[in-house]
DNA sequence: TCTTTATTCAACCGATTGGTTGATTGTGGC
DNA sequence: GCCACAATCAACCAATCGGTTGAATAAAGA
């Protein structure tokens, strides 16, 4: 891996950690927080901050004996911009976005996630 | 994995993918074409190719004995917009696009990628 | 038809991922 | 000083990933 931009979409290639950003989005967390809506233990939870830390798309920085956790949106600068060369899309629409973040929420954060099994898709 | 989103960031996440879909934005190519600057055999290849037709970004189309694959920078638009609400960014920047690209391409598709061991960025 | 070319399939391999559990470290409150 | 709590570490596990090689399939050209 090793390279900025595979390290930030790998980050972001896990239903778990992009839940963990959307939560961050609201408010910064304490770890224990954050691990608290999942079903997985803490140190699950901690292991996917890590992740999430080293891509640069949080930080972490301890007070007293708690951690906390913050977005920290500068990396996905570098990973958008490259995405938006793709598909000559529009400017942003936030709506979309709320729209999105809904179905993220539903979908991933939620503890009984199903593995659908995507059979559409397959071209060829 | 199996959400659309996962697949498309974790298609993502691979330097040689991202090499390829640079080279697809550029014209529609053969399955060996696509191949030839690349060290690694044409059947890895062709699995890349398979992972970025499953996330959608690419679709392939059989035409004799030689399938072409094309960009389809649909897929991208989702993962975009999902970005997009974690930084407002500035409305994307062509030419920021174009140094993104080059980057890639030098770091990336060459065949003598060494990986940097990126001891930065780690936090706490 | 025979050969060449384009592509995938199948089996295998080592490394990485995403999770677990139990032990460990560090801090705050009594 | 203790105890409880916050968080990580360490070892382990099964599953997936990214690559290899060699065989198989399919179509084009002589």
């Amino acid at each position: 891996m090793s390279d900025p931009l595979s390290t930030v979409f790998a980050a972001l290639a896990d239903p778990t950690r992009r839940a963990i950003l959307s939560m961050l989005l609201e408010d910064d967390m304490a770890v224990t927080d954050v691990a608290a809506p999942f079903e997985m233990s803490l140190a699950a939870i901690s292991k996917h901050l890590t992740v999430l830390a080293e891509a640069g798309l949080i930080s972490r920085e301890k007070r007293g004996r708690v951690i906390w956790c913050k977005l920290d949106p500068d990396a996905l600068k570098e990973a958008s911009v490259w995405m938006q060369g793709f598909g000559q899309f529009d400017p942003v629409d936030l709506d979309d976005f709320e729209r999105f973040l809904l179905v993220e929420l539903r979908d991933d954060a939620a503890p009984d996630d199903t593995a659908e099994p995507r059979s559409d898709l397959q071209e060829i």
